[in-house]
DNA sequence: GTGGTCTAGACCACT
DNA sequence: GTGGTCTAGACCACG
């Protein structure tokens, strides 16, 4: 993984998002157990207090639960997972609505390139 | 304005793009003088050539004219800007579909869930 | 390559020019490498940026495209080696009618020249 | 008069040019008095048998005759200038047929742009 | 080694 | 003052 950060938002977050994706798209299957919070902290160069804050969103979302001693695993409940992929769905489709809003274009062309584009 | 930059593309394409949407966005009007370069490359905190390097960009996509020493300028030519504005709504799209298909999400339910969301 | 640049127009053009000339009356032919930028700057004796603004401008106009670490190359779009070779000669025809008609030398006895000479 | 001069042929020529082309242009009339050596010199920074060597030209293709201590006067005799019309409208022609040429451009194509351009 | 980007600073002309 | 050009030199990514 290549970690990297921007500064508009909390780092934190950017971390949760990123396992998330990886969820989402399937890379981490339900039941796969994740890597630890020292691992990760290390990878991304950031303090262990802030990818634990991150798993700590993950698992109010019931993406990811934690097994004590024996570390943290994928929830195997598909059902979480589709919520997640809906809401970070949502959130993209959101930004790509505010984007061509910003732009002044109008929905009829935007539906109109988006046929365009995906042929 | 406000600027602030990414690592990951040059910075003068990120002027370039700012300039663009303020053109597209009907910020700046048709024929509207633009900021000196020198004014932008103080606002922006960056060397005069790399704002010059931005605006040979907008002037190779014909968005702005230079007139010498009066000043650079908007394109009077909507029929430029329009072009601009699709080239511009065709990278967001671009890269809403490969958010979406990054996560496995099927254009179904994509389309789904723009109808809903855009309600 | 003998380079000797003149001090009315700008350097960066004149080499552009000159690349231009090669590849439109095919010493270099579509897909050729061409010279790296230092190689150029080299031989030019100028400076290594002076180049790189000269091979945008090819770039521009579709002649040369760059492929990253490998250099450059003569595009293989025999179009766009069409369409330069017509621009450039429409900048030398207009260089000629200009000539003739700053003699004051009018239009019929030009061609009636053009005649005479092309015998 | 503005006067530069290129490296790849005589000064003194270029001298003579100019001036063949002010009488061939109508800007010196037939019979009008041109400047002196001295000026011309002056004027172009040079050395003043540089321009008398020029002027030698331009006496010795009968297009100026020196009156003694009256100066230089552009000949009357309308037939000359009419010769060094046609004898520099030739060498332009020439150059713009080498031109051409070497740019592999058929003759075809050089007459259609011709007709193209003078529209 | 190649292209790409960026900075710093200079000089010029004056659409 | 503005845009345009040019130089000198730096760092980066790619293989």
């Amino acid at each position: 993984m290549a970690w990297s950060f921007t500064s508009d938002r909390p780092v934190y977050l950017q971390i949760a998002e990123k396992v998330t994706r990886s969820v989402i798209s399937g890379e981490y299957s339900p039941g796969d157990q994740i890597p630890s919070v020292r691992q990760l902290a290390l990878e991304a160069a950031v303090n262990p207090n802030t990818v634990q804050r991150a798993f700590l969103e993950l698992e109010n979302e019931k993406l990811i639960r934690s097994k004590g001693t024996l570390g943290r695993f994928v929830t195997d409940n598909v059902e979480d997972i589709e919520k997640a992929r809906r809401k970070y769905a949502e959130r993209i489709i959101k930004k790509f609505i505010s984007d061509m809003s910003e732009l002044s274009i109008p929905v009829e062309q935007t539906t109109e390139l988006l046929k365009e584009v995906s042929l």
